[in-house]
Formats: structure tokens, C-alpha cells, sequence
DNA sequence: TACCAAATGTAATGTTATAACATTGCATAT
DNA sequence: ATATGCAATGTTATAACATTACATTTGGTA
């Protein structure tokens, strides 16, 4: 089974999380570069704030960490910067928390599959062509033209689902 | 490319839909006798209000439509009987529109995939065990213990992919 | 028939998202 | 230097989706 289409793995708790943020702004900086799109301070500081986590992000909690110093922000100002950001390719939506997770990998455009768990929050991103390919084949065998796919699955990652098992034993 | 596991496929516009909701009835007091689950007349209700199109029928709506006769129900009403209606197989819940949709196959229990029509509002559902399959096998080889898949497919029905080719042409 | 548990009713509130309109700030034309 | 246009952001209000907490009713059963 292939593991290079692993766009964003779990990470560890203990990695140099501020080294992803980074990362994520720099190649953000590119993409909007390349785009002819402004990422102003706005949309950067709504993109880190996305990436404060490996993990989805909601609307109203980034609204209550854009400050300090800014006065709270009203809603339309972070929907604004997401549907930027989404449009961007930077984050995606997970539609079944109705939350946000940085783009593990902005460049390449790719229908992703995501892996949430619902202990810890956290998010892996992986890009199974295959299973894209499969779904776009059912779904034209059908006469259907897809737009878009969602993929999302709910469990438990490898380190919440041992705990468990060790709760039990 | 089997059509076995078709679920539910787009219907025609005018189909005979009042056996559609009949059917549902029938075998939703079936499936609920055999869990020893009580279809009660709000829950036959609610399931009728969601089986009124073969497409996702909002939460907001249902309570609207309840009626008539019936006073005008609160939210906990319906998503009472729609989380009854869920654990019992009988509807599915469509993330990216966070409405619901009735089960084309209560009896199988399955990983279903939902093609949704962004023009009509109509909605198939599919079971793909090889794509459901396939999922599964790459969470598990990262550890991952899957508990629930979502996979939905927006974007143009036959039809109304036709329409809009017509439209441009 | 008295009891209990499940189901439903009711009021309030929490959460997510958008519509509609005003303002700011910068680039460019006059 | 002033006016104009436009993208971005600010502001206010409200729509849309969902849950908590508690009261009441109902239906099966001891």
C-alpha cells in the first residue's frame, strides 16, 4: 500500500509545530504569488491561526483568537478570509465538523480523504488517487459531472485508539 | 461497472413517488418491530416529511411541514425523531448540507456514498463496497480505526448536466 | 391501578453562516 | 491635487442549524 500519498500524516505531539506554521505561511506566500491573490495580514493571520493546530479549526474560535489589540471581529470578517483561503487551496473544510484544517499540501491540486479522530481532534490528509478516481468513474458511470468529492472519515488515530484498548484490558 | 449496488438512483420526474413513501413506511415498521424500536406516529411523520423528495430535506423544513393541525413543533421534536431515524438505519445525514435524506436500504446494513445534484436537489445513493473497502484499508494501515465514512459527491445529474451543455451550447 | 421508563412538549440558548450596507485605503486617470 | 474605481474590511442584523434543561404525557407492566 502506498504511503506517499500521506499529504499531512498525525504528528507527534512533541514536533516543532511553529516549523509547520511557518512552513504553511511561507508556501502560502507562493501560492497567492503565483495566484495573482493578495494574502493580506488578515488572511495570513487567519491562516495561522488555522495552523495553530493539526486539527479542525472553527469559525468562531478563530474569530476569538485573531486579536489581541484588534477589537473582536465580527463573523463575515473570518468567513471572508476562509472562503479566500478555501478558493486558495490553502485550507479545507471538513464538512462534518463544520470546521477548517490547513491544505497539507497547497501546490498539488488534489481531491483529498480525510482521517479525523474524534478523541484527540487531530486530522490526517491523504490523496488515494485511486479512491478519486473510482468515486469520479461510479459517479460519471451515472451521468453524474462532479464538482466536488468529500471524503471524510470518523475514528479514533493509532495512539487514542491503543488508549482505549488499554482502558479496557 | 456494476449497477448492482445502486442504491437509490435518480428518478424521473415523474415517477409514482407516493409508492416510493409507501415502500418506506412499510419496511421502516418492519425494521423497527425487528429492533424492537417503536415507530411511533411523530417518527412515521418525520420519515414521511423526509421521503417527500428523493433529495436532502432540511431540519427546519420538516418542522414546517409537520403540520397541519399540529402546532407549529419546536426544534428537539424533530431531531429527536431524525437521531431515532438515524440509529435505526432508516435516513442518512448529509454533511456538506447538513440535511437528511432517506435510506434507499434499511435492511443492508452499508458504507453508502451520496451523489448530490447542486441544480435539482436530487440526491443518489450508491454502495461501492470496493470504495468503502479500499477506504477502510488505508486507515487501518495507518493505524486508524474507522467507526463512520462519509463520502459525498456534489455537483450536476444527468439531466441537469445536460441543461446547463444546452444552455452554453 | 400505580408505577416506571420512554417519548414528547416547551423555553431558552448555543452555534454556524450570510445578507446588506458603510467605510477604508490604495492605484490610476484627470 | 483631486476625482474615480475597486478590492478589502468593518458593522449591524438576521438567517439557519442544533442542543440543554426541565416539565408533562403516554404506554406497557408489576
Amino acid at each position: 500500500m502506498p504511503d506517499n500519498d500521506v499529504l499531512a500524516p498525525f504528528r507527534p505531539d512533541d514536533h516543532d509545530h511553529d516549523a509547520c506554521v511557518d512552513d504553511a505561511l511561507a508556501t502560502a506566500a507562493v501560492v497567492c504569488e503565483e495566484r495573482g491573490a493578495r494574502l493580506t495580514a488578515l488572511r495570513r493571520r487567519v491562516l495561522e491561526v488555522v495552523w495553530g493546530r493539526h486539527g479542525p479549526v472553527r469559525a468562531y474560535d478563530i474569530l476569538d483568537r485573531l486579536g489581541p489589540g484588534r477589537r473582536r471581529a465580527a463573523p463575515p470578517t473570518v468567513y471572508r478570509a476562509l472562503e479566500f483561503l478555501l478558493d486558495a487551496g490553502l485550507i479545507h473544510r471538513i464538512e462534518s465538523l463544520n470546521a477548517y484544517v490547513g491544505c497539507g499540501d497547497p501546490h498539488g491540486a488534489h481531491g483529498a480523504q480525510f482521517l479525523i479522530c474524534e478523541a484527540c481532534g487531530s486530522v490526517a490528509e491523504i490523496d488515494d488517487a485511486a479512491i478519486s478516481r473510482r468515486l469520479g468513474r461510479r459517479a460519471r458511470g451515472l451521468g453524474f459531472r462532479v464538482r466536488r468529492q468529500t471524503v471524510e472519515i470518523l475514528g479514533l488515530c493509532a495512539p487514542c485508539g491503543k488508549e482505549e484498548d488499554d482502558d479496557a484490558g
